[in-house]
DNA sequence: GCGACAG
DNA sequence: ATCTTGTCGC
């Protein structure tokens, strides 16, 4: 797939900044996609420090939802965790990985925000603009916007707004009694296509999850199931 | 000034 | 994110 070089990564967080204000203008908040055959979940992990990256990523058929294909890669990073910025930190170790993928993914779940971002920039959305593709935000936490309840039954959700009361994202639960998962636009996508995809990713297993299976199955642990947050298992 | 703060 | 002890619910 084609990979877009924006900007440069090894910048100030000041930059930084910066290129989130001017890229954020280009998002796409609403579908521009055909028919979806497969989907892609990254996640990233640090498995020895704050430095070594190792990148996951699943790709299943959709929405038979088969797991088809899964890479593992490890990458060094530079930029540190700061709230706000986390695109910087994990895109390039993404980036590496999604390059190893045989098959382009028609959509992509990403770990963390999309627009839902106090700068409407999450990673989510940074990717989606890169790689020039529809994508969703899946957060398991909050970063920016407020909601008015904790939905509690599967396939319930809120809006979450900011400060304008606009709609910035969705507080959705995808099992009974469980944590909520915070859903928001990446890219190319409207926000109830995105909680839609989302919840079928999640019939059969928790898709971000799925990826993290892939990082155990990299450490030579190969477990048949884990668990989140002792709420949730998924089997592969 | 004081919290809050994706992973 | 990662580490880790203690507690709660099914």
């Amino acid at each position: 797939m084609e990979i877009k070089q924006l900007h440069d990564w090894k910048v100030s967080a000041s930059r930084a900044i910066e290129i989130q204000k001017e890229l954020a203008a280009k998002v796409i908040t609403e579908n521009r996609f055909g028919k979806i055959q497969y989907v892609a979940g990254i996640d990233i992990g640090f498995p020895k420090n704050k430095e070594t990256a190792r990148a996951a990523v699943t790709l299943l058929n959709f929405p038979e939802l088969k797991l088809l294909e899964y890479v593992v890669t490890d990458s060094l990073v530079a930029f540190p965790y700061v709230p706000g910025l986390l695109s910087f930190r994990e895109i390039p170790a993404i980036i590496e990985a999604l390059k190893e993928l045989k098959t382009e993914p028609d959509i992509i779940l990403c770990d963390g925000q999309g627009i839902a971002h106090p700068r409407k920039f999450g990673l989510a959305s940074h990717l989606g603009l890169i790689l020039d593709k529809p994508t969703i935000g899946v957060a398991k936490s909050r970063l920016f916007g407020s909601f008015d309840y904790t939905p509690c039954k599967k396939g319930e959700w809120t809006s979450l707004r900011n400060s304008d009361h606009e709609e910035i994202g969705a507080v959705l639960c995808t099992r009974d009694n469980v944590k909520p998962l915070y859903i928001s636009i990446g890219h190319k996508i409207s926000l109830q296509s995105s909680i839609e995809i989302v919840l079928k990713c999640i019939i059969k297993y928790r898709l971000p999850e799925t990826t993290r299976t892939a990082h155990q199955l990299a450490s030579k642990k190969t477990p048949l199931s884990i668990s989140d947050n002792g709420a949730d298992t998924i089997h592969i």
